[in-house]
RNA sequence: CGGGGCGUAGCUCAGCCUGGUAGAGCGCCUGCUUUGGGAGCAGGAAGUCGUCGGUUCGAAUCCGGCCGCCCCGACCA
C-alpha cells in the first residue's frame, strides 16, 4: 500500500489547509468573484439538496409549512428590536439605490454604470428574517384559534463577514429558518426543545455527527433572545462548531412589532416566538468532522452518489459486455432502498484512466465503489471498495449477495462514522474542577496549524457574565454550552458540588473550547 | 477592522533583489505504446504577469492607490 495522500498537506500537518484542498478535491465549492461569497459545485450542492429534503421532511412531519419571505429588509423594521439591530449591524449589506446609469468617462470615453435613484428608505439584505416575518405575523395572528403558527423558510442570508471561509462562514450562505408563535411561554419553549432535540437527532442519523445539545449563556445568545438553545460538533482540529441553534425569543420580538393575539379571556396578549435554523455551514461542519487525507468522507443518507460502478474496460472487445453488466447491475440496485428511499447508484463511464476514477470518488467521498472487469461477469462477482477503509481495501463478493447486503453496508458504513467521531469527541472532553488545571490546560496546548488544539473542558460553572468574558480573553475560547446533559467524561463528578472558579455549589455544567 | 503573507497558464510555483515585454512541473489536446488501476514516449494549445496610476527610451520586475485570497487576532444565531 502505497503511503502517499490524496490530499496534502494532511490534516496534521495543516488543518486549515487541509480543509481548503478537500473542498476543492472533491470539487465541493470555490471562490466566488464576489467578495466572501461561494459557487457551490454540484457535488456540494447535492449533499445540501439531500439536507434540506430529509430535514424538510422532519419539519413536515412536526407541523411545519414553508413560506416565502423578501430578501430586502425596510431598515426600519431592524431598528425596532434593539438588542437585535445592535447584534447585526456590523454585518449588513445595505441597498440604498434602486438603478444604474451610463456615463461615459471624461477622459478614456469607456462606458461606466453607476447607481443611481437613491431610495427615501434603504433596504438590508436580510442577515435573518425575524423582522420581516414578525410584520407578517402581526396581521395573521388575531386570535389564539389562529395560533400556534408553524412556518420555515428555506432561503439565502447575508452577513457581511470579515473573515470568510468556505461553507463555514460566508458573506451568503443558505439556510433554513423556522419561526413560530405561540399562545403561551410553556408551548414555544417546547417548540424551541423540540427542534433542538430535532436537530441532534438529524444530525446523528443523517450526517454521522455526534453533537451536544445544550443552552448558550447570555454572552452567547441569539441577540434579542431569551434562551439559545445550540448544538456543538467537536471536528478533528478539536474546535467547537456551532452547528445549529434554536430560539426562544419570549414576547421580545412580538413586543417590537405588536403581534398579539386576542386570549380565551378575551383579553390581548403579546405571542411568544421562537427561531431555528442550520445552514450550508452543516456541510463544512461534516468536511472536518469526517474527511481525512485522502479526501472528503460521506455519510449515506447525504452522498448524492452512494454506490459508485467503476467499470474496467482493459480490452476493446470486453468493453461493451462490461459496460452493459454495470448499467444491469446499477438498474437492479436502484431498486433496492435504503432508508425508505431507492439507492443513489452511479455507472462511471468516463474514458479515463481505472485508477484515475477510483481516486476520484475517494476524494469526493463515495461510500462505495464497485469494480467489474472482464472476468467478472462470467463469475458474478464484484469488487467491493468501502470509504470507511483504506483506499486499497477491498472485498470479492458475489453479485448477488452484495445487492441484498448493499443497504446493510450503508448502514454499517454510517455506523464506522458514528462511532469514529462519538470516539474521537469523548477522547477529547476533560474534566476540570480547579482553576489551576482549567489555565494549564489552555496554556499548555501548542498553538501550531495542524490538528493538534487543545480540547475541550467540562467544568461545573457558576461564575458571572464578567468572569466568563474574562476567560474567554484570556485564552481564545468560550463556552460553547451548558449542556443538557454532562457528556461522557471520565472522572466527572456529579451532583451539586463547587464551581471550578468560584466554589459555589452548583449542579450546572460548562463546556468549554476553541471555536470556528 | 488591526498584524503578517500572497496575487505570473486550469492547478502549484520559478523569474522580481541586479528593469530589456515570460518559464517549469502537473493538468488539458493529438498520436503511438500500455491496460484489474492514480501509466510511458513524442508533439501541441494555453498567460492583457490582479487592477489603476507613477518613474523610465523600456516595467512581471522599482514606487503608490485600489481589489481579492490565505494565516493570526478582533468580530461573528
Amino acid at each position: 500500500m502505497s503511503a502517499k495522500t490524496a490530499i496534502s498537506p494532511t490534516r496534521a500537518a495543516d488543518f486549515p489547509e487541509w480543509y481548503q484542498q478537500v473542498v476543492r478535491a472533491a470539487d465541493l465549492a470555490e471562490n466566488s468573484e464576489t467578495r466572501g461569497c461561494m459557487v457551490i459545485k454540484p457535488w456540494g450542492y447535492g449533499i445540501w439538496e439531500l439536507i434540506q429534503r430529509q430535514l424538510d421532511a422532519r419539519f413536515k412531519a412536526t407541523g411545519h409549512r414553508n413560506a416565502y419571505f423578501p430578501l430586502l429588509i425596510p431598515l426600519s423594521f431592524l431598528e425596532k428590536e434593539a438588542e437585535h439591530a445592535e447584534g447585526f449591524a456590523t454585518e449588513c449589506a445595505v441597498v440604498t439605490h434602486h438603478r444604474l446609469e451610463m456615463v461615459r468617462d471624461g477622459q478614456t470615453g469607456k462606458p461606466k454604470m453607476v447607481p443611481t435613484g437613491e431610495l427615501a428608505e434603504p433596504y438590508v439584505i436580510r442577515p435573518t428574517s425575524e423582522m420581516i416575518i414578525g410584520a407578517a405575523f402581526a396581521r395573521w395572528i388575531e386570535s389564539y384559534r389562529d395560533l400556534p403558527l408553524l412556518i420555515n423558510q428555506w432561503a439565502n442570508v447575508m452577513r457581511w463577514e470579515m473573515r470568510p471561509r468556505l461553507f463555514l462562514r460566508t458573506s451568503e450562505f443558505l439556510w433554513q429558518e423556522g419561526h413560530t408563535a405561540h399562545e403561551t411561554r410553556d408551548e414555544a419553549l417546547a417548540e424551541a426543545r423540540m427542534i433542538h432535540r430535532l436537530y441532534a437527532d438529524f444530525l446523528r442519523d443523517h450526517l454521522a455527527i455526534p453533537v451536544i445539545p445544550g443552552e448558550k449563556t447570555e454572552a452567547e445568545r441569539f441577540p434579542g433572545a431569551e434562551i439559545t438553545l445550540t448544538i456543538e460538533a467537536m471536528v478533528q482540529d478539536r474546535k467547537a462548531i456551532q452547528a445549529g441553534t434554536s430560539h426562544y425569543l419570549g414576547q421580545n420580538f412580538a413586543k417590537a412589532q405588536d403581534i398579539t393575539f386576542a386570549g380565551r379571556d378575551g383579553t390581548i396578549e403579546f405571542a411568544h416566538t421562537t427561531s431555528w435554523g442550520v445552514s450550508t455551514r452543516l456541510i463544512g461542519t461534516l468536511i472536518m468532522a469526517h474527511g481525512d487525507d485522502d479526501g472528503l468522507v460521506l455519510p449515506p443518507p447525504v452522498a448524492p452518489w452512494q454506490i459508485i460502478i467503476l467499470p474496467i474496460t482493459p480490452k476493446p472487445d470486453t468493453r461493451d459486455a462490461v459496460l452493459d453488466s454495470c448499467r444491469a447491475l446499477a438498474e437492479t440496485l436502484r431498486r433496492e432502498s435504503f432508508r425508505g428511499e431507492p439507492l443513489r447508484v452511479h455507472v462511471d463511464e468516463r474514458e479515463l484512466g481505472g485508477g484515475d476514477k477510483k481516486w476520484d470518488w475517494i476524494r469526493k467521498g463515495a461510500p462505495i465503489r464497485i469494480e467489474i472487469g472482464p472476468r467478472d461477469i462470467g463469475s458474478r462477482k464484484i469488487c467491493l471498495q468501502r470509504r470507511d477503509q483504506p483506499p486499497d481495501a477491498k472485498e470479492f463478493a458475489v453479485k448477488d449477495e452484495f445487492i441484498r447486503r448493499a443497504a446493510d453496508i450503508l448502514d454499517e458504513i454510517h455506523g464506522t462514522l458514528l462511532a469514529r467521531a462519538t470516539a474521537f469527541r469523548d477522547a477529547n472532553i476533560r474534566w476540570c474542577d480547579s482553576p489551576d488545571a482549567f489555565h494549564a490546560h489552555w496554556d499548555t496546548q501548542p498553538d501550531a496549524a495542524g490538528a493538534e488544539g487543545p480540547g475541550w473542558l467540562l467544568t461545573p460553572w457558576a461564575g458571572s457574565r464578567d468572569q466568563e468574558e474574562e476567560l474567554s480573553r484570556r485564552h481564545r475560547i468560550s463556552i460553547r454550552c451548558l449542556p443538557v446533559e454532562p457528556p461522557a467524561c471520565p472522572a466527572a463528578a456529579t451532583g451539586e458540588i463547587p464551581c471550578f472558579l468560584t466554589g459555589t455549589p452548583t449542579t450546572r455544567r460548562a463546556i468549554w473550547g476553541r471555536s470556528y
